[in-house]
DNA sequence: AAATGTATAGACCGGTCGGTATAGATCGCG
DNA sequence: CGCGATCTATACCGACCGGTCTATACATTT
């Protein structure tokens, strides 16, 4: 493709320019990508639209054009996060390929890798997007607990899924499956809490791993 | 003691007064008493001094008479919480007479009334005063990531003991008794938080039991 | 009684908050 | 070309933020 420099450049032209110089996709995403970021490294109530917009190289105009409040931002944030761990950290480890609990380990080091990388390109640990959004908003706020709720349960799917084969293969005895996933999933969030607590993500490594010893028994009848 | 009600009422005589009548303490506790609710049930961030003057029924005088800034006041309330949980909920549960894993089933038990009971109170299942800090201040402000992670390892130490006696006393296998405490101390963050997701408190009572499952093995050398 | 320290009251400060209003630029489409 | 829809830019709004300042009331010390 060819753009004449001779002609002034239109919006379009820019933006053509811009998608194939930077990889910056269109500003809709081009905020939420910002959004994202900011309100995890920082926290959702301590980053404005001003500083977004800023950050974003967008006008406030255009923000309120795409998100009608700063919830809908929230709530699209969450909602690309969820999808983007369910791509990344969880498809990586949760592949059937592996046996079960070793999915659960596999996990485990995504999470460590993860919070580590943050350490070290913005100096803090941020720890888990959904509950930072659960601890600060979920008083405040139903809307966006209940879809930080909603992000936190589709991920701890995914470990019912490799519970539920870990006990079909002998690997766990039998337990109550979905109960002990939520018990693992709970786990994996208060290590990171405790890991954002210290700022080390080191507590994720050594820690991490004991998620497999975590049983919840059936309910007796 | 009688205060003559023929002369002038000095701020003394009314402060007197005030405490017998109300039960009220001085008003820096006041303040603080007010902030921790505020904070716990609300956020630190969503709550402006102005509010917590205004619900304690003090002036902005006063506030910054007695508190240099919000900061020193979000100290002041961890380390508050920090008292008051080890003196009740802590205390009740780690008691050296019962054994040591029903010890943990009855700190499980305590958190699972205190946040019951906040729910029954306010609507909201408020979480812990720590994680709660952590998550939301902990990118943002040293000060109070410190504070916090330094109340987590104060509670946290009761834990510990509890391993360390149940290890001697066979009902635990040997293992790493200061890591396997904190990551018990990380899953009851874990479930707290989830059950705040939720606004249920029953998440606790169900899963918390299974704090006794966890297991983190000694280093191998 | 004077002086000093403690406590209270509230007006006030610059700055930021989420959100609105309005005007203009650029778009696809007929 | 012209029209309506989409998108951008920015000035502006009232409310609130953490914090300061000054004035005053009272207690304590001398």
């Amino acid at each position: 493709m060819i753009i004449s420099i001779n002609k002034r450049l239109t919006y379009t032209d820019r933006s053509i320019i811009m998608r194939a110089m930077t990889n910056i996709p269109d500003t809709k995403q081009h905020i939420l990508d910002t959004a994202a970021t900011l309100f995890h490294t920082q926290s959702y109530g301590d980053v404005g639209i001003a500083t977004i917009c800023k950050e974003a190289g967008v006008s406030k105009g255009s923000f309120f054009h795409f998100f009608p409040s700063k919830q809908d931002l929230g709530v699209a944030v969450l909602e690309q996060f969820r999808e983007k761990i369910n791509a990344t950290l969880v498809a990586k480890a949760f592949s059937s390929q592996y046996p079960p609990m070793e999915r659960l380990l596999r996990f485990v080091h995504e999470l460590y890798q993860f919070q580590k990388d943050q350490v070290d390109q913005h100096g803090h640990l941020p720890g888990c997007p959904f509950g930072n959004i659960v601890m600060e908003q979920a008083t405040q706020d139903d809307v966006l607990r209940t879809k930080a709720d909603g992000c936190i349960r589709s991920i701890a799917n995914h470990l019912r899924t490799a519970v539920t084969d870990a006990v079909q293969s002998g690997e766990l005895p039998p337990l109550d499956e979905s109960a002990t996933a939520e018990a693992m999933f709970g786990y994996l969030e208060g290590i990171q809490l405790m890991a954002k607590a210290r700022n080390d993500p080191e507590l994720i490594r050594t820690l991490g791993p004991a998620v497999t010893s975590i049983r919840v028994p059936r309910p007796i009848q």
